[in-house]
DNA sequence: AATACAATCTGGTATATACCAGTTGACAAC
DNA sequence: GTTGTCAACTGGTATATACCAGATTGTATT
């Protein structure tokens, strides 16, 4: 039933990047060519693009061109090993850029979570991690200070669990975790480079300490194409 | 810096359904009286549209008109409630519909996930589910028949978990978990309504017994405005 | 060799228009 | 009343065109 151009267009492109004649990294045509090779006009090539943006196949760099999506890393929030090191293990190069770092009065929402009065300083992280010097994911922390004084002064673009456990010896156990498919809202969307509305996975994530304490509230902001959640639930 | 006549559309339609001003399930003006209020094309109301439907307040019926968001249902893999139970919890009302059932030879890669031997009958089957008369999941299963015997003649729109609860004194404990924000296949997208390239999430489900054995393998494409996922993660 | 700048290329936004294909509702025929 | 048909309305797909703004590149200048 669904015959038209654009999707005449779209798995075109679809098996090319399936049978690997089309590399990841590999920068598609520009829009105009592709119109001009295929006798469609620019809209009809976007629709395509865009649905194959959907689909996870390519990305765009805001008037650079489209790009074919690398692989997505496989995360798993319960195997309490760092982003570094689940990246590094699936073969790939992590990196952290600290965007912003502050100590700040626990606002309402943050203060009931961590059963701190509101106002108690709390330490708020900005960063954006990458893979092969690909953005793909913002990352919002507070963290309770309370449980690990002075934190404001180590270098804050490493990892944070290893610091946890160095310095301090505590360790990420328990958390709860909250998924949610969306676009990304503009603040992160534009930290990522990547223009406002464009699909991406929101989680949320309290981390607790053995004697169930609140360490750290985090909001993740990740590309859709760039990541693929694993749990295991064990009873 | 981004100021554009669709990203004013955008704002105003996402500001009145915030405000409660348009409700939940409200039909919006077609696209042409949009434009014709505003003064732009139907190109520029369209970009505005989908850029809302990608952040999931509102959403479309093929030829019918776009309409406001319900608010999506919390769902927790780990709670061990069904589907049926924890929708009713949330104030509103699930339906089951079985698309297909069939038992079939086990292909290699659910034989290998099910350690049984490949041509080994398994029960598959196919149902749509629904909030509110909304259809919002789509559900592959593939059943072990070797623990479940006689399960294919059991009413399969039902609730499962009670029937194994019931039937079978087996219940859901131990599974793997795999999501995948992306757009969804055709055919799930084509079972929900939805046009292809739409946003979706995308769950792999495996069960398993107490002791240890896999019960059933799930497939299930969420509509992305339908759900949050909860899970919490205890050692 | 390093720098500055302009031409060119890219995607981003927008107009105007046309026809297609399901959905709906009104009305005529039974 | 029920059924069938048809016109009007909806979103879906597509053409042709234009200009903007950021990124890249080649060239002239220093």
């Amino acid at each position: 039933m669904p015959n038209s151009q654009y999707r005449y267009l779209q798995r075109h492109f679809s098996d090319l990047i399936r049978d690997n004649k089309l590399k990841s990294g590999t920068k598609l045509p520009s829009e105009r060519e592709i119109g001009e090779a295929f006798k469609v006009t620019r809209v009809t090539v976007r629709q395509a693009l865009q649905n194959l943006e959907a689909e996870g196949l390519i990305y765009r760099q805001n008037r650079r061109g489209w790009f074919v999506t690398p692989p997505a890393v496989v995360y798993d929030p319960a195997s309490h090993l760092s982003f570094n090191r689940y990246v590094a293990e699936q073969g790939s190069t992590p990196h952290t850029e600290k965007l912003a770092q502050q100590v700040e009065p626990a606002n309402a929402k943050i203060a009931q979570l961590m059963c701190i009065t509101e106002g108690t300083p709390v330490l708020f992280l900005h960063r954006r991690r990458y893979i092969n010097l690909r953005p793909i994911l913002i990352e919002k922390m507070y963290i309770n200070l309370d449980l690990l004084p002075g934190l404001e002064n180590e270098d804050l673009s490493q990892s944070l669990s290893q610091l946890l456990q160095q310095k301090y010896q505590r360790e990420y156990r328990d958390m709860d975790l909250s998924f949610k498919s969306t676009a990304l809202p503009s603040h992160a969307a534009n930290d990522l480079g990547i223009s406002t509305g464009q699909a991406g996975l929101q989680v949320e994530r309290i981390n607790y300490t053995s004697d169930k304490k609140v360490l750290e509230i985090d909001y993740e902001f990740w590309r859709h194409d760039a990541v693929t959640i694993n749990i295991a639930i064990r009873d």
